[in-house]
DNA sequence: CCGTTTGGTTCCATTATGTGAAACTTAGTC
DNA sequence: GACTAAGTTTCACATAATGGAACCAAACGG
């Protein structure tokens, strides 16, 4: 359940001091990361140094605390522009927003979560990192059993593995037995529902995005309430949305990348 | 110039390769890596082989390219929320850009660069990462000198020797020493000014933000061109801007943090 | 005021880990 | 079907990580 467990020689190792202070969600002090952590004294101190050195976390001087460095920022700009869906998706997901009038999400799946990277709000206009960067559970949220769906059977195990299962609404799947079943109707249907498995009266309808191989690359969804609509109401849009899946697919795939002549 | 030259041990060569992947800009091949690195082929290909098993990369098969992976928007969502002054920065900002109708910038010092952590844009709203993440030379915009003129001086030192000192404009500072006298200027004035240094007709007034103690977070500043207004004018909002800076300053001082019952 | 505890930093002998030249295995050319 | 370029694996060797223990400093407490 907690961040530790991976084993890459020294390197994941730093990785997953750094995840735990990311876990964290604020400054932490060096006693308290110790007590998290496996690893002894001297080792994490080393740790939390070279970090530190090196940008990936800031020591605040004057508390003795540590938080997530800048660096980082820097990197996912990079990381968000250079290898996520959303830069390239960006006028399709506009254009799907305005015509639908929904909440629009795209997602990702990253170490068994979903990631979602880009967000269309029907009311406001997107607040920055808050929306992406966000992760979520994948058994129980539109884009995540879209892209379960495709994902081939020794990934899929891979990931129902990690999922909690924890059961948040009445309809939750509680099992990977349940949810497979559903899984094999997503893959046969070409979308997948929220039937408020995740937050109450948040229902969506939510479609892969597949390379031509079929790999999932991603996912997007539309989302309203139930106060406002109905899921068959949403699933009338549903080709809609496969058509701008389709788009975002064929961009990826021709969009990498502009040549370059070597130096 | 390169990112290459520093050296923490096999995680700092580590984070090295995660740097020349952002860098490229663009998902490339091991061979483009190993033509760029210092490092040999197999330690090269071990690298990228952890870095990718940790989710900081992404290959994608089917081109065998590395590019920078998911996790760093993760990461970087943690980071910019817990140790970046943009969230609690955001209401004065705000109230800021709604007062002055110009383009407001917040921005943190990295590794002898300036990093925008936020924008407010007087037209359209913010991009996402598309400005949070922006990197900018210190030496000659506004905010960048409004930081350097409050370094303790061997911090200072350390920066100044990683600037370029690329000349951009006519009016751009072209050496630590012409730099030096204009700190000290800011530092007495309490507030720096960019005078079309790194691009013809833009200009800004920046402040930085410092803590009660004297030390530099962050600083501000306020864009316009020179077609809409002068310098002159924009000085007048100096004062209103710092302001902004003090508060956010004093929210950041407190804000650090909520009380925590220990585990 | 001086033991004592708590939180943080440094030492250093031991050994695990990372290192990289070279050999190898594919794909892709001509 | 020999030749080349790109990527992967091996392995003897040395460097670099390890962590127990000693150390230091500041806050406590009597």
């Amino acid at each position: 359940m907690g961040a530790q467990g991976n084993q890459d020689g020294t390197v994941g190792k730093a990785l997953d001091v750094l995840d735990m202070v990311a876990l964290a969600g604020r400054p932490v002090r060096f006693s308290d990361l110790l007590a998290t952590s496996a690893y002894p004294k001297a080792t994490l101190y080393r740790f939390l140094q070279t970090l530190t050195h090196q940008g990936m976390l800031t020591l605040d001087p004057d508390r003795g605390t540590y938080a997530l460095g800048v660096r980082l920022v820097r990197l996912a700009h990079a990381a968000w522009q250079q290898s996520s869906l959303a830069p390239l998706a960006r006028p399709y997901l506009d254009e799907l927003a305005a015509e639908t009038g929904e909440t629009i999400h795209l997602a990702q799946m990253d170490m068994g979560q979903v990631l979602y990277v880009d967000k269309r709000n029907a009311a406001r206009p997107v607040e920055m990192f808050s929306s992406a960067g966000k992760v979520g559970p994948a058994y129980c949220t539109g884009v995540g059993k879209a892209m379960l769906a495709h994902l081939p059977d020794d990934a899929l195990q891979a990931v129902l593995s990690r999922q909690s299962f924890h059961v948040f609404t009445p309809h939750t799947y509680a099992s990977p037995d349940a949810l497979r079943a559903e899984l094999a109707a997503i893959r046969q249907r070409g979308h997948a529902f929220d039937r408020e498995e995740h937050e109450p009266g948040i229902i969506c309808v939510a479609v892969p995005i597949l390379t031509r191989q079929g790999r999932v690359i991603g996912a997007i969804s539309v989302t309203s309430t139930t106060q406002r609509t109905t899921l068959d109401v949403l699933e009338a849009q549903a080709d809609r949305i496969k058509e701008t899946a389709a788009r975002i697919a064929a961009e990826a795939e021709s969009w990498r990348f502009p040549e370059q002549d070597k130096a």
